[in-house]
DNA sequence: CTGTTAGCGCCTTCAT
DNA sequence: ATGAAGGCGCTAACAG
């Protein structure tokens, strides 16, 4: 591999001139430049990342760390991150930690490491909130992005997720729906606990009975799919809403288990959904995350920060949208007085 | 940020010593061990991974290419090239291309920049070709992972893409499937011109007319998907292959287009498949990757290269499995002389 | 068993 | 407008 010293011995000049007229840095004689592109162009060089980023300390890339970039939102986020970071001439370094807390850890000493100048990570995995504190010593500013945390100062940007489940809580209210089913999982986790609370404003607006209404929570799919598949085969329960991917899928399970079809006698809804979700039967109603746009909000946050490290952490929320599709649709013909 | 001569200073040796007990890469004795060990815990030094790989000009890192992260196949390909990294003491660096040639591109060349040992490409873009033997002269070997490139020397590991196609259609033409519509795209995509070669073995093994297939070939999946439709509508085909998930969205949809339903009166099947292929509906009979242990195998393959850089090149091609569900079944019902 | 020292390739101040 | 030279933090001879 050419070095600059090549280049600087085949062009006649020092290897400083070479390093000015790579980086732009200062003027340099219009000849001597053009001697020096010819070198570069003659021996193949090319800048060694390393060395440079050792010296400047500063490497203009910044680190990604997912939890499961198979999911579909992560796709999208992943790729909002991407191109908001080549917009600003910043490579992107990506690790997953497949959701597992130990992997995360080692994913985001491997950026570090690796000296991005900042870090954004994507769904934490629970345990990560006892490693949080730990990163802020790091001179890699960190924005967290669609799992936050409430109590840390720090930059994150989220979803509006108590009022998106508001909304569709009312949209499912207004075609008459009184006992719903919602599977709310993890609670400890702030976006699956706002849902959960949004969900309470819906019933609310509308004078039900929370007493009514059967709360699926914690962490285990297996027994949640169990309790709702006997609630939805016993109860006249006529709505079911999934909090997450995963937890649709349980959700889907039960009522399937339970006998019952969607949307024939039980409406469906859930938040973040499934590829192709046009494709997917039933066509289910879905409140998406704009998550492309996440993505990029999270970079401009992270840039921000890097300008000027000592400003106060902000948290930004993004708008999610309600994709009706049929699986509430019909009890809406069936159900609304003529 | 501490350094080795801040720990030097502090466990009173020098900075030699320091790096010798860091690596283990010479006796040291227990005591003057001891407290370089406190003055590293003291400091909260740490490594510096850069300037460790710029004097060793090694990096303890590999990189992975894939073309889309979303895509379950390659989300598990992914995990299994991580697990096995991981395995091996080297961390992954990851880098999305997006399916987009420019894209990846750069991201292979920011691997490289940050020097990373060795680096694996999952389903490079069909424009690669050209960029793939610039690549063979970097210090860095390459595997190549999926989609492969016959003419090139190169290690890969793919899948035995014609062998499970015959299996496929082997199956079918059991059940007295005997007009198949076979969605091939884009064969110059070696997997996908595989697929169709198996395609046509398992129709010679039945002894069936070629000409009655339909074959349906190309990039435009728009196109291909309005061909389909108005085949389906017009003919007494009873059989649809897609050759990749992508492929299979525009069957699908080819299908509905038809006023077809599967599996009631149309049998399919395809490669790769859906995430969560019980829950997707109708359940799709599914040739699928081995595609965890396709990331094994890969790294396996590069840390081998990475060895002896001069060995001939291996191309590794592992099973696929037929995951049979109802999208298939329908007609063996009816359909089997009893 | 331990220390000294020469770079790895680059950027950047300080001279000229 | 250009050069010379000092380090960034580390590893690996070479010496003792």
């Amino acid at each position: 591999m050419a070095t600059m010293v090549d280049v600087a011995r085949i062009a006649g000049v020092s290897i400083s001139t070479v390093s000015h007229v790579l980086n732009g840095t200062r003027n340099v004689e219009r000849s001597t430049k053009e001697r020096v592109l010819a070198a570069i162009d003659q021996t193949g060089y090319r800048q060694d990342t390393l060395a440079r980023a050792m010296r400047r300390s500063k490497t203009d890339s910044i680190g990604l760390v997912v939890s499961d970039a198979g999911e579909p939102a992560f796709a999208d986020m992943a790729h909002g991150v991407e191109t908001a970071a080549a917009a600003h001439g910043l490579t992107l370094l990506l690790a997953n930690s497949a959701e597992d807390a130990d992997r995360e850890k080692r994913a985001i000493r491997t950026l570090l490491d690796r000296r991005v100048d900042g870090l954004v990570l994507a769904r934490a995995a629970d345990t990560a909130p006892d490693l949080l504190p730990s990163l802020q010593n790091e001179k890699a500013p960190l924005v967290l992005l669609d799992r936050l945390y409430r109590d840390l100062p720090l930059d994150q940007v989220g979803a509006e997720n108590r009022e998106s489940m508001r909304t569709l809580v009312n949209h499912l209210t207004r075609l008459q729906h009184i006992r719903f089913a919602v599977v709310a999982g993890d609670t400890r986790v702030p976006a699956l606990s706002e849902r959960l609370d949004g969900f309470f404003d819906g019933i609310r607006d509308a004078h039900l009975e929370i007493a009514n209404q059967l709360v699926l929570t914690g962490t285990d799919d297996d027994e949640i799919r169990a309790l709702l598949a006997r609630d939805l085969r016993d109860s006249t329960r006529t709505a079911v809403i999934a909090c997450s991917t995963p937890l649709a899928v349980a959700a889907l399970l039960a009522v399937e288990d339970a006998g019952r079809a969607t949307p024939d006698n039980v409406a469906f809804a859930t938040f973040d959904g499934f590829a192709y979700p046009d494709l997917f039967r039933p066509r289910l109603t879905t409140v998406r995350q704009p998550a492309f746009d996440m993505g990029v909000a999270a970079v401009s946050l992270l840039l921000e920060r890097i300008e000027s490290p000592e400003g106060s952490p902000r948290t930004v929320r993004l708008r999610q949208t309600l994709e009706l599709r049929e699986s509430t649709e019909s009890f809406e013909a069936s159900r609304i007085p003529s």
